[in-house]
DNA sequence: ACAATATATCAATTATTCATGAATTATGGA
DNA sequence: TCCATAATTCATGAATAATTGATATATTGT
């Protein structure tokens, strides 16, 4: 991951309607949401949502699938793993010492 | 961490100048760096850097201390793990199955 | 107390982003 | 083909962010 593609993601995470539907579709999982269902759920304009949806997209952070006349929506598990991997890979650069800690205290809270 | 705090961080690290500065304090380590060597290291004028500082520095993401007449500014890695943290909630909300791969690909380049 | 150095704050300007109404494109069904 | 539905694109105005020169504050050494 380059230094463009990290900033489109943190930008694209960085507002509130848009990280929003990115844990909403985190959860989601491998169902995703339609377009419209999401517009929905958070109560936002359908247009505004789309435009929010296409910073996403464009950032990498979901994908879509079209379905008929619906466009379905899923969150990419990979671009989140990339945007950690980039922090950790910074943080590994100098001083493994203070990398660790980081690691093992990463616990997941399935 | 609250949403709002994920909001900030994520705000913080979404513009170029202030991702290059957390990620040479990363590099850095507790050695840290003085606000006028990054702001020399980094070619960026001595008060639009410390705006800059000051959006990281609320946003949590740096520490500082004052040594006599320098401001030593630092990566706060523990809210490094709580960003990666929330991402890492979210994922395993609904499903552990998507969540443990993101967890297994994410290496330490140490 | 004074001068020099390091950094932060202020005020103004410019640039970017956000939300929205209106128009457009794409698909499926009658 | 015509209509209805789902979603995107476009143009615009309002809000927010970024940069900068000028100024202020804090600290050290003389």
């Amino acid at each position: 991951m380059d230094i463009n593609k990290a900033l489109a993601a943190f930008f694209a995470l960085s507002q509130q309607t848009r990280l929003d539907v990115f844990r909403l579709l985190v959860k989601a999982g491998a169902d995703g949401l339609n377009a419209g269902e999401i517009a929905a759920l958070l109560d936002v304009k359908q247009n505004t949502m789309s435009a929010n949806l296409t910073v996403l997209l464009n950032a990498g952070m979901v994908r879509n699938e079209r379905h008929g006349r619906t466009i379905r929506y899923f969150a990419d598990f990979d671009a989140m793993r990339a945007v950690l991997s980039f922090l950790m890979e910074d943080c590994c650069g100098g001083r493994p010492e203070l990398c660790q800690p980081v690691i093992d205290e990463l616990a997941c809270a399935c």
